[in-house]
DNA sequence: GATGACCGTCAGGTTCGTTGACTTCCCGAG
DNA sequence: CTCGGGAAGTCAACGAACCTGACGGTCATC
């Protein structure tokens, strides 16, 4: 009975921490944004773009998962695609200044929440936590 | 850039043990099996059934999602639902012999899964989860 | 130059959950 | 004693965050 818990509790503290993300952003004035859109714009190298690949291998997700992301970004001018000059296949993903405005106030959100969390939890439970998530995706990596 | 990645690591330590818990099953011989599904069977009352009503406060989730996991775990015969004697709106969710038969192994896959998590993590690392967890979730609890 | 790997894309699925709108039934207050 | 609020289970529709599989171009190398 304690483990199915364990599996469980990680996903609604996900679920919590999205939504508070979501609610700093909605209170700073960029309603409907969800987590995995403020995430990605904080992803994007603010000089010269990133490639939708590289930008999947980050947030460790397909770049199928990540394209949807972008194309969302891209339909409400935060982030546009550009051609690769280096090669071919590629595109670049890029902030508009519209964009970088948001990733400016995406940061600030992040750390909000991020403040709040440590608060509740102190910050020696909080490290811990970082930390035995790190230990615990970091093996299961290796494993695969 | 550090927090964003919390709440992901969350949603992905959750889906690591989920499929960790799925594999167990699989190997003792429970092939698709969800974990969803293995965590109902646990809460149920082994004596007197339980309300759906019920099941969902336990799991934290609306009845409306709990309803779904039931009518799998029905259709599969590893649970029915008996009217409640005592109360004519109400259904008792109950084990049959071979939901019984599951629960026993959901226990002991179960334990595999805590077994490795805690070994991977030490201990005093995997209590600390344990407690922030709690902590994170019982706080955002009574803020709501 | 053919061959295999790689980039972005399209199409379709999966898991776990939600909100809203009933119907049926319980219970307590007028 | 009825009658109105509320709770139990249900039906329907949807959402968020993922995944696998299959492709058409492009690169890079042999």
């Amino acid at each position: 009975m304690t483990e199915p818990q364990l599996g469980r509790q990680l996903l609604a503290a996900h679920r919590t921490l999205a939504a508070e993300l979501v609610v700093e952003l909605e209170e700073r004035g960029w309603p409907e944004l969800r987590a995995s859109q403020a995430s990605l714009v904080l992803n994007v190298d603010r000089r010269s773009g990133t490639r939708l690949t590289e930008l999947a291998r980050r947030a460790g997700v397909t770049k199928q998962a990540m394209m949807v992301v972008v194309d969302e970004l891209e339909v409400r001018g935060f982030v546009r695609r550009t051609p690769d000059p280096d090669d071919g296949r590629a595109k670049v993903v890029r902030l508009t200044a519209r964009g970088r405005t948001l990733g400016a106030e995406c940061r600030r959100a992040v750390a909000a929440v991020e403040a709040r969390t440590r608060r509740t939890l102190g910050g020696r439970r909080y490290e811990g936590l970082r930390e035995a998530l790190d230990l615990l995706l970091e093996t299961e990596e290796e494993t695969a």
